[in-house]
DNA sequence: CTGTTAGCGCTTTCAG
DNA sequence: CTGAAAGCGCTAACAG
């Protein structure tokens, strides 16, 4: 493997004119970088990642700090992990992942003080999260999918889960309905500040209680059976129910199920519609999900580019980004006919 | 951040024999090793991984080459890479992941050579793979997911395909079926040399010139649109089949909504097994349905153990390691009632 | 516009 | 069992 000595000699050059020509660091004469460029295509010369990093204190490499979360791993992680390693290397940055354990702040400390990356990627963020403070406290570079409760000074993308929620609802009630429900992912994940919980239910309910919707709310864990539960439960409280809106994909086959128990179909006689879903798992199921699909490739790459022009740029920028859920109708939502039976009685 | 040198000197021994305490690379007295390793608590000192890197010639950074398959990435892709990066991370190697195309080895030569990697993982490996011939040439460490037509000399784990038709298949006959389908991916995949494709279509070729079974066969894309029309024009082949095997999960809805279509029910009158599939999956249909999981999570880890031993005891092991799939019966198989009424008859 | 040189923080001979 | 010192391959002052 050829160093850059080798460059050096062969072009009769000296070394460190070889590093300018490379990095571009400062003016080379047109004829010196064309002699570099030759020696360097004739020896296959590749810089050795390693000893750049040392010498700069730039390693090029960030690492996405990846959680397992509670209710496993889907699509949309995937997607995540896919396209912010799309972006990294797009912009000259490769990417390491990091699977953590979120309540081990001092592995994180570790991990980070080994000068082996340049910033973090961190996904899956609670709104009270140590690994946000002890980050923020080293002052260590990071970016977020998601986002924490106090955000001055960090940069993020996430979903804007209000305005996917309102346009849920709104695609209900323009079919009619007036009874929908809301399920949840589960107890404990609302109750550790996982945003997306916290706030799509924040916002069905200040609808539910701005506009008069009849509405129930559930939580639910991430199981088809449970799913079969919850539904059950719900229609019990809420006998006129015609809809749901379940932001919890898991559960999904467990109301149709229950809801074909109950000999009604979908969706001439209850309507479902997934949100902060993907398009991959609405396809799985029969008939089609209409769902709200999570931008899951952009936030990916957004985080990455975010997270890397601070590098470059050295500061300290807080770029606070939402993006929208596309809501896509598909087989499982249909006009209310409970409500025009009684309408035409 | 402390250095090498701040610890020496805290601890009154010489640099070196800071670093052999840390690496256990020579002997060194019981009485001295406790104050090395005082002073290095004392400062919070944390090695420099791209330092000791570049002097050992060894990052302990291996990447997993990971490609964007025609198909679209599924929770099989996401499980090989989280349990890879779990599976370095225990042994103290970090995961780097290389988004890369198929078709660009020139690329995947220069990644090789910028000494960031210490090996490689391969995944999604067709029979003639120019990955891996370059890889060789190279004389680069790797070991593969999937394998190749040549793996003289070359570590792999991989699913016993063979096993795996012959379980789905022996489950349908328990079931009395006797005309069973069974649904490829798409004939581009077949006929690029994919592994999955080629080994479980073949075995299942060899099992109706055997036994006399009664068969169809059908590529199809990974579309529920596609399994929907595979379906139907298996059925106009051969009017009698009662089961199906698909090794394509995301025809599998399609299947389901032509046996709906014509009024048929899982599992009453028809089955569907799925196969090389997952539990996740699985569980997202109505009813669930039965498939052999794919063993994703110990074929990631298992490739990467295999890596780093490989690594560590720089020897050319070749270890060949065939995993079966776990047939797991849910609701989509059942006795076959159309053989039950013919034989009552 | 180009050369010289002192490190980056660690591993690993070579000596003792 | 411990030290001293020579690099690993590159970047970035410092000098011209």
């Amino acid at each position: 493997m050829p160093t850059m000595s080798d460059v050096a000699k062969r072009a009769g050059v000296a070394l460190s004119t070889v590093s300018y020509a490379i990095n571009g660091t400062r003016p080379i004469s047109d004829e010196t970088r064309q002699r570099i460029f030759a020696a360097m295509d004739e020896l296959g010369y590749r810089p050795h990642a390693l000893a750049r990093g040392l010498a700069s204190k730039r390693s090029r490499i960030i690492a996405l700090l990846f959680p397992v979360p509670e209710r496993g791993l889907g699509i949309t992680e995937l997607e995540f992990v896919t396209s912010a390693a799309d972006a990294a290397r797009e912009n000259g940055y490769n990417l390491v992942l990091w699977p953590a354990e979120l309540h081990d702040p001092e592995e994180l400390r570790q991990f980070t003080q080994q000068g082996l990356i340049d910033g973090l990627i961190v996904m899956e963020v609670r709104f009270n999260d140590e690994r946000i403070s002890l980050l923020r406290e080293l002052n260590f570079p990071f970016s977020m999918i998601g986002r924490c409760a106090e955000t001055t000074g960090i940069s993020y993308v996430d979903i804007n889960f209000e305005q996917t929620v309102q346009d849920a609802v709104n695609h209900l009630l323009g079919l009619g309905h007036t009874h929908i429900a809301f399920l949840n992912q589960s107890q404990s994940v609302f109750e550790s500040g996982y945003g997306p919980a916290v706030r799509a239910q924040t916002r069905f309910e200040q609808i539910m209680s701005r506009t008069g919707l009849h509405g129930v709310i559930r939580f639910c864990h991430t199981t088809p059976r449970a799913g079969h539960e919850a539904f059950t439960s719900m229609l019990a409280e809420q006998p006129d129910l015609t809809a749901i809106i379940a932001m919890n994909e898991r559960a999904v086959p467990g109301i149709m199920q229950a809801i074909a128990d109950k000999g009604w179909r979908v969706p001439d006689d209850f309507s479902i519609v997934g949100i902060v879903s993907s398009t991959r798992m609405a396809e799985m199921m029969v008939p089609p999900l209409t769902t709200s699909d999570a931008p899951t490739a952009e936030l990916g790459r957004m985080a990455t580019e975010l997270l890397i022009r601070q590098l470059e740029t050295q500061e300290q920028s807080d770029s606070h980004v939402l993006l929208p859920c596309r809501l896509v109708q598909r087989g499982s939502t249909g006009v209310c006919t409970r409500n025009l039976a009684a309408a035409s009685r």
